[in-house]
DNA sequence: ACTCGGCGTCAAGATCGCGTCAAGATCCGC
DNA sequence: GCGGATCTTGACGCGATCTTGACGCCGAGT
């Protein structure tokens, strides 16, 4: 399981951060200040670090420095707009990537994940393949026939929480938790919508569903 | 054993919860406001705590907040629909999820589970296993000689009601109860058309159950 | 032996949930 | 600001599921 370390002083970003890293599967750290988030590297290194440059005790930079200074690990670094400077530096000692606050939580994932690819993963990469289907979770790519199928995020989204789970059921109120957030939970139109889509490009004959099959009343289900 | 808090000003509502979790095999504390919540929670971490939002004392954030200032206890939010939305997301930040009033029961233990299945505790998988019959509870899967056999929601739902008390007696009222709501413990003839359906989906000899067994005046058991 | 209550069985009608489609609304890149 | 992709929302038909009523059987009590 991928490691994650979110280092950041305010705690609602760290919360926001942990939920929607282990909502795809990461198993998450995280770390209020410098100090406790150098400790944390050095019990167990992480697979990744997301680090915020405004923290109260330590420089941003220089933990950045202190990481890189005994271990590879890559770092996208989290920066408020006006802290362009520090971006800058944060770049030149050895970022592999930055996002700008406030930062779309999507954009944030990809580049957690590209740079986890980059450094040659953790080896976990999370493929499903059923028949002449492939799905490549962390890449983002699928393919039937060999031939590419175009997903849209929402759809990727669908996709990742049921291949999570491959073979047991989500509950429809669970799935509509994890991809459009709390609030949807009754909103099962919205599956009904997307499940067909995701039957149409992928199932061979979308009436007679064998890859998304349908729990009636319940939820679904990813068959492998 | 799983030990979980319960926090809301309404009884009502907290003898519900009560009930279904200890039915799930939880142990379970409950308290009706802020202080007691917290005092119960320095005595004895819980290991998840459900949280409805309008408390007679504290805010219901202001107990999220000190829950979370020194504890990674996973928090499951209550909140009524009509609450402003702004104090919806200051809680998205806190909370680990949330559902919205009037919630479905169901969906209340699935976040439960969830939040625990999260933070490494072990969420109870549910399975009765007799003869050649294999009742997969929480997965909502049933085999018959390996072969699968579909059951509706509300044949389920009797199954898991019959489960949960395995061999022991489930007064008719009882069953309509759980299953139907309140106001159709009388029809018991709902009972012997679902039984029937069960019988024949499952038993070997529909007419000479072994499974599903009657007690005639007073209820069914499921014999394990 | 007859009656009666409770149960199992069956089938028809009502209802519900799902898949499907299409028309706005919204987002995003250019 | 424009145009295409994506998401939201509402409507509809169909099949599965649930509800409802009727009937016959069996055992207990009279």
């Amino acid at each position: 399981m991928t490691f994650v370390l979110a280092v950041d002083d305010d705690p609602a970003i760290l919360r926001t951060l942990s939920i929607n890293l282990r909502a795809r599967g990461y198993d998450v750290e995280t770390a209020g200040d410098g100090r406790s988030a150098l400790q944390i590297v050095q019990e167990r290194m992480p697979d990744v670090v997301i680090l915020d440059l405004g923290l109260p005790d330590l420089d941003g930079v220089a933990v950045l420095k202190r990481l890189r200074s005994h271990a590879q690990v890559p770092v996208v670094v989290l920066s408020a707009r006006h802290e362009s400077d520090d971006k800058v530096e944060a770049l030149d000692e050895g970022a592999d990537d930055y996002v700008t606050k406030p930062f779309d939580m999507e954009e944030l994932l990809a580049r957690v994940r590209a740079a986890i690819r980059r450094t040659g993963g953790d080896g976990a990469p999370f493929v499903v393949e059923v028949g002449d289907v492939r799905l490549d979770i962390t890449e983002r790519q699928a393919t039937r026939n060999g031939e590419e199928v175009r997903l849209t995020p929402t759809e990727w989204h669908i996709v990742e929480v049921l291949a999570r789970r491959e073979g047991r059921l989500v509950r429809q109120a669970e799935l509509l938790h994890e991809v459009w957030g709390p609030g949807y939970d009754r909103e099962t139109n919205y599956l009904r919508v997307f499940l067909a889509q995701l039957r149409r490009k992928l199932e061979a004959d979308p009436a007679r569903p064998t890859l998304f099959i349908t729990d009636p009343g319940i939820g679904y289900r990813l068959v492998v």
